[in-house]
RNA sequence: GGUCCCAUCGUCUAGCCCGGUCUAGGACGUGGCCCUCUCAAGGCUAAAACACGGGUUCGAAUCCCGUUGGGACCGCCA
């Protein structure tokens, strides 16, 4: 049984990168009908807060990353960490440090200062007992010669010399454990088989492997990630935009579209770009997971939500857009709105709008009683030359009595015939008396949205408008 | 500074493991054309890359070495 675990530490909201990791993980547990835990590493209790834990339940919740075990929480372990530290000290693999942080910190920058390796010096490691017992932080003593092999399902073979590692601090001196300790204990307690995180843990790996060894445990399977960067190629932060999973929900992103467009970044299956959740699970594996970090690119994950929102049913898409809708002050929060209408009014409109936000506002000209004109459009179409061509569309509206797309086209293309002219000439003024402005959908399907009374009632106002009686 | 990782169009990538089929394929973005009542969507099309230098080989994007460039880590953060 495969079991892979995501474990963000609560010290920020779901960011790009860690929701790509945590998406990883869920895949290859879903191909291979694992499990797929999630553990929150909350043990800097100074950093950590219950508002970020939230958030990112959130935000993994909103992707739809569910996971089979957990939320675990580090913090609830404390006891266990404390007795696997008790087991490593009283068998000599791990021993006190008196050292301070202070200490420490001078030594790191002198060190750093000669061209030297900042790490700890083993200054306490050889005090064999003459130390202060039972105070100060516990290091791990680790190996100082020969080599740590770690194969990696993406990069293969990585070797370390064991002379570069140092004795890490596996519990601070208010006792409470760090890291590179919690994260073996726990993933040997939960009995994870394979690692898949971040490449910026790959220098930590070496290190981990041998505290798996001195616990006496099975070393799991290691798959480290490509980082993701930004656009200046250094690690993706705020600086290039929004890096929260949250943020995309708001700015109008379906969950969809960004776990497409997340699983691309760095991963491929051939030539295919769009994805449905099926066909992710059933196609993931490491083999087709590139070596090299990927730039986000804004611009694709906007064209992926595009590709998602064309493909929507439009019934769906209306509970989806009634908060952005709200949030617009295009309706009022809570009112009442006709579902199966602004379903018909979506369905014209999908194609055009990129995001949630883009077609909500969008909607705007179907739901609100008023147009707003666009003044350029209002002097260029909505004047004396239009007028006799509006009045003939008036008529020939109020003539019909099936007020569909099909039969308007038939109003419009007689007046078109009659005249002589081009069907923009006649489109384009009802179009800004109907939507304000000169883009929208087409003038027969809008028209059969808005409705006869309402055609007619901005047909009106746009005459008056004319005649200069506005 | 040390250690580790990486290197194909501006960006995401296919190809690389198993050298010839690569005048290097796809996608986003950009330009043009078509469609067309506008805007989109869609279709077609163009420009655009094997970082560099050495090997190995009849032949290298593909294998080896080096250089350069980029990234990560080196915390009583995770």
């Amino acid at each position: 049984m495969i079991r892979v675990r995501f474990a963000p530490s609560p010290t920020g909201h779901l960011h790009i990168g860690g929701a790509r990791t945590a998406l990883f993980n869920y895949l290859y547990a879903r191909h291979n009908n694992g499990k797929f835990i999630l553990r929150i590493e909350d043990t800097d209790r100074t950093r950590s807060t219950e508002e970020y834990i939230e958030a990112i339940i959130k935000g993994m919740k909103w992707l739809k990353l569910e996971w089979d075990e957990g939320p675990f929480r580090q913090t609830d372990r404390f006891d266990v960490y404390r007795s696997y530290v008790d087991k490593l000290l009283k068998e000599g693999k791990a021993y006190y440090c008196c050292c301070t942080p202070e200490e420490l910190e001078q030594r790191r920058k002198e060190a750093l200062a000669q061209g030297k390796s900042p790490k700890y010096d083993g200054r306490c490691r050889n005090l064999q007992g003459q130390g202060a017992k039972g105070q100060g932080a516990v290091r791990f003593k680790m190996p100082q010669e020969g080599q740590t092999v770690v194969d990696d399902l993406i990069r293969g073979k990585v070797v370390f010399e064991n002379d570069q590692l140092d004795d890490l601090i596996i519990m601070r001196s208010d006792g409470t454990p760090t890291y590179n300790f919690t994260v073996v204990v726990d993933d040997v307690d939960m009995k994870i088989t394979h690692v898949i995180r971040g490449d910026d843990h790959l220098n930590n790996t070496p290190k981990q492997i041998h505290i798996y060894k001195a616990l006496g445990y099975e070393i799991p399977l290691f798959a480290h990630l490509p980082m993701i960067l930004g656009s200046d190629k250094t690690r993706l932060s705020k600086r290039h935009g929004a890096t929260s999973v949250m943020a995309y929900q708001e700015m109008g992103y379906l969950p969809d579209a960004l776990v497409n467009y997340l699983v691309r970044l760095g991963w491929s299956c051939g030539d295919q770009e769009v994805f449905t959740r099926e066909e992710l699970i059933k196609h993931f594996s490491f083999e087709n997971v590139g070596k090299s970090s990927g730039v986000f690119n804004p611009e694709k994950l906007l064209w992926l939500n595009s590709q998602y929102i064309i493909k929507s049913n439009p019934d769906e898409l209306v509970g989806l857009v009634i908060p952005f809708l709200e949030s617009a002050g295009i309706i009022r929060k809570g009112q009442d709105i006709d579902r199966k209408w602004l379903s018909k009014a979506i369905k014209t409109l999908q194609e055009r709008a990129k995001t949630l936000v883009e077609l909500a506002n969008s909607l705007r000209y179907y739901i609100a009683e008023d147009v707003q004109y666009d003044e350029k459009a209002k002097t260029k179409f909505l004047n004396e030359k239009s007028m006799p061509y509006l009045k003939e569309v008036k008529e020939g509206i109020e003539s019909i009595s099936d007020f569909s797309a099909l039969e308007l086209e038939k109003v419009f293309k007689s007046i078109v015939e009659k005249h002589g002219i081009k069907l923009g000439a006649l489109a384009q003024p009802v179009r800004v008396a109907m939507t304000g402005g000169t883009e929208s959908p087409g003038i027969f399907e809008v028209l059969e949205v808005l409705g006869k009374e309402k055609t007619l009632r901005r047909l009106d106002k746009a005459l008056k408008i004319i005649k200069g009686e506005n």
